[in-house]
RNA sequence: UCCCCGAUAGCUCAAUGGUAGAGCGUCCGGCUGUUAACCGGCAGGUUGUAGGUUCGAGUCCUACUCGGGGAGCCA
């Protein structure tokens, strides 16, 4: 006898094995000509396998018909071809093993469809549904493909810290980590805090990027990547926004900006590609029954084969600006285009990811790398239809001088950056990377219309349920 | 944080200010190589919370809580 998958038990090749499954009930149906067919999901795939349970097996009436949604067992039987329709194959039980019961009264999820935010109170049962497991799968098929994309081209992984002391990282609210007691705190009206009694003798926080350091990194080994989760304390409510999420940073010595987009370019498209041939039973599900227009599959196979548009701001700023569609906030340049802007050109003008690059510098990073013009910096973002911005990144400005003007212009202190600005110091080179928001990439390839449903335990401004 | 919308049975939703309903699910029965199974029946409710207006509030008003859509911030 084999231990076999679900998956497994589907494909033809094993029909005539002796098989165990071992998985959770989805659905039972009686015949009253004396057996029942079971419908059993161990999350290997999207499809269950069918399991007939026979009356004649000993504990039929004592345990198999007590067998309800959610419940957990083992089968013992033999792969054969299905008698009905709808599936290639299924199992003729010769044991079946209850070995957890749901009781069907309370068990919340039902043989129905739940709405997603329903499903979102029960984020410890949702991974049982279908929805929530198939993006479990396409989740997993994508970080796979992210190693392997950066194995495969000689960048190496590196881990930047998840607490950091520096709280000028620039991109935003930060969560504080501390181990003072603030119930004490509080109770005595404590104005000043001496960080001296804090864990790490400052005060210290979570951090938001690991773009700096991997900078470090950068310019020593050549080209490296980080993959690790990044907290921002924006309280932001969006379909789009999460206070703990996931980001992958490569950061590259040698590389310029257009480098760079290519880099993004080429590994998007990876990303896309693997999850068309690898997830295909998930792909067509969320296809059919996610997809408004039912046109995912064939927009991502359009993507793969297709050139990125590469659009500098202030021609993007034209294009905007010639157009005749009604804007609620007006464009001109030197603006940072709104979110509206953005879905213009990427869902209605080019209809296509958009790589928009050259900046204005002052809506742009002290980091970044400054143009002759005096007027732009090399950054970069890429927009896809219906997400919006995906990644954000830059040439990074590597020449101290530069660096120096341009932090003494935002007000940011030389000396805490030390370590930062010594890199420009000693055998600066020019580079170049970019962050790349993990579950907006799932959301983009499974047209998942909210960022907490693909991500398994979200963090929301006063939400941290589980 | 701002704007708009919503909250009624386990779930999805109805209900001109006048006795709170349906479908699905649960349970019981029937039928069936079934597959969102099907047919019949029972049960299931302090209408998100707290106030207010009214003879009377699910319905109108106020505040709050939670959820959704959009905006800002960004990935």
């Amino acid at each position: 006898m084999e231990l076999i998958s679900v998956r497994e038990a589907r494909t033809e090749q094993a029909i005539g094995k002796s098989v165990e499954l071992r998985g959770w009930v989805r659905t039972r149906r009686d015949s009253k000509a004396g057996f029942s067919f079971i419908e059993v999901n161990d999350g290997s795939c999207l499809g269950n396998i069918q399991v007939i349970a026979d009356g004649k097996l000993e504990n039929y009436e004592t345990d198999v018909k007590g067998l309800t949604v959610g419940a957990s067992l083992r089968v013992e039987g033999q792969v054969v071809a299905s008698g009905g329709k709808g599936q290639a194959t299924e199992v003729q039980a010769t044991r079946v093993i209850a070995v957890g019961g749901a009781d069907a009264e309370s068990y919340p999820l039902q043989k129905k469809q739940h709405t997603l935010e329903k499903l979102r109170e029960w984020a410890h049962l949702r991974p049982r549904t279908n929805t929530f497991g198939a993006v479990a799968r396409v989740r997993n098929q994508i970080c796979r493909s992210i190693h392997q994309f950066y194995q495969e081209r000689g960048f190496l992984y590196v881990h930047t810290p998840i607490i950091t002391a520096s709280d000028c990282e620039g991109a935003g609210e930060m969560f504080q980590v501390t181990t003072l007691d603030l119930a004490t705190i509080a109770k005595r009206e404590m104005a000043n805090i001496d960080y001296k009694f804090d864990f790490f003798d400052r005060p210290s926080y979570l951090t938001v990027s690991g773009q700096l350091e991997a900078e470090t990194y950068a310019c020593a080994l050549g080209k490296v990547y980080t993959f690790g989760p990044t907290f921002r304390a924006e309280n932001s409510n969006t379909s789009r926004h999460l206070a703990e999420f996931w980001m992958i940073e490569p950061e590259m010595a040698f590389f310029e900006l257009p480098d760079n987009m290519q880099l993004a370019e080429d590994f998007l498209k990876r990303l896309f590609r693997d999850v068309l041939e690898h997830c295909q039973e998930d792909m067509a599900f969320f296809n059919e029954r996610i997809d408004e227009s039912k046109t995912l599959i064939e927009r991502l196979q359009k993507i793969v084969n297709a050139d990125f548009v590469r659009l500098s701001y202030t021609e993007a700023v034209d294009i905007l600006l010639a157009c005749d569609h009604k804007f609620d906030y007006p464009v001109k340049w030197g603006m940072d285009l709104q979110s509206e802007h953005e879905r213009y050109l990427t869902e209605k003008h080019f209809d296509s990811p958009v790589i928009l690059y050259n900046y204005p510098r002052i809506i742009k990073p002290f980091y970044m790398y400054c143009n002759d013009d005096g007027k732009t910096v090399r950054g970069m973002d890429v927009l896809v239809p219906g997400v919006g911005e995906i990644i954000g990144g830059s040439q990074r400005e590597h020449r101290l001088d530069v660096l120096l003007e341009r932090m003494a212009e935002m007000q940011l202190s030389a000396d805490d950056y030390w370590w930062y600005v010594d890199l420009r110091r000693y055998g600066t080179v020019p580079h170049a990377g970019f962050g790349l928001g993990l579950e907006r990439v799932i959301q983009f390839v499974t047209s998942m219309g909210n960022i907490r449903d693909v991500i398994p335990f979200p963090r929301t401004p006063g939400s941290c349920d589980f």
